[in-house]
DNA sequence: ATGACGCCTTCCAGGCGA
């Protein structure tokens, strides 16, 4: 089974383009992020005629976030609970016998910046919820067989070896503590990074700033992954980033993510 | 220090992304 997550800065802009990719890769489950459109607007016909069934949790002009499935896929939720104000960036479905979760995290523009603690209170709203959802699984006895993931565009580099200034970098949006503990709050749910339990020690970077020629210099961050659970971690193949995708395809622009690809038996 | 690129929007300059 391939899952993925990709935050495609506006499909509308960025629909040849996911296609192309979506032929080329043959994901079976996917989280798109930075849908940018409305539920109404989504291209749902371009996804059926690939084979995807989607489930979406959009909004006008920013975020927006859904889940592409070729398995037969069930919504369960949209949105995340007390944190309506900061927009469309949680959608949850049940894909067969595996729990997908993605999420569009906020970016907090700035460690002065309103939106910062709005950005710690939403992860702390996250983390709450995740612990909540698994304690209610223990009760029920299914902790321990139900496969789940939560992946997405974190907003958050995990530690210095996930961005290409390493740890001149520490303290400044992205890479601070306060961050950093939320995202330790995710494993501490039982989660892990996948893409880190995969490649331990290796730099890769999901994200590219699209001035300057940041690619071609290396300039990135890692910021998007895919968590999950240990019933998934047990089935982890590889995990990878396909930044092939970050290039121009066919006179395409890209997203200035690139996806982020697991490969589970 | 700024802007660089690309997306969005009552349409086009300005906000936002990370």
């Amino acid at each position: 089974m391939r899952i993925a997550t990709w935050n495609v800065n506006g499909l509308r802009a960025r629909l040849d383009f996911v296609r192309i990719w979506l032929e080329d890769r043959q994901p079976d489950v996917v989280g798109l992020q930075e849908l940018k459109l409305e539920d109404d607007s989504f291209p749902h016909e371009a996804f059926g005629e690939l084979g995807y069934s989607v489930a979406t949790h959009g909004q006008k002009s920013w975020n927006g976030v859904a889940i592409a499935s070729r398995l037969p896929l069930q919504v369960e939720e949209k949105g995340l609970a007390g944190q309506e104000d900061s927009g469309a960036r949680l959608i949850r479905a049940d894909v067969e016998t595996l729990s997908f979760t993605t999420v569009y995290c906020p970016n907090g523009k700035d460690v002065d910046h309103e939106d910062f603690p709005r950005k710690l209170a939403w992860f702390d709203a996250l983390i709450a919820h995740w612990s909540q959802r698994r304690s209610e699984l223990r009760a029920e006895l299914r902790a321990e067989n139900e496969a789940a993931v939560l992946c997405g565009d974190f907003n958050i580099v995990p530690t210095p070896l996930d961005s290409w200034r390493g740890d001149a970098a520490d303290g400044s949006v992205f890479h601070t503590a306060d961050e950093r503990k939320r995202f330790q709050g995710l494993l501490a749910c039982g989660l892990h990074d996948l893409y880190r339990a995969a490649h331990p020690d290796e730099a890769a970077f999901s994200w590219w700033d699209y001035r300057g020629g940041s690619f071609h210099r290396g300039h990135g961050l890692r910021i998007d992954t895919l968590l999950g659970n240990g019933p998934v971690l047990a089935r982890l193949k590889d995990a990878w980033i396909d930044r092939d995708f970050r290039k121009k395809k066919d006179g395409l622009t890209a997203s200035d993510h690139a996806p982020v690809i697991v490969d589970l038996d």
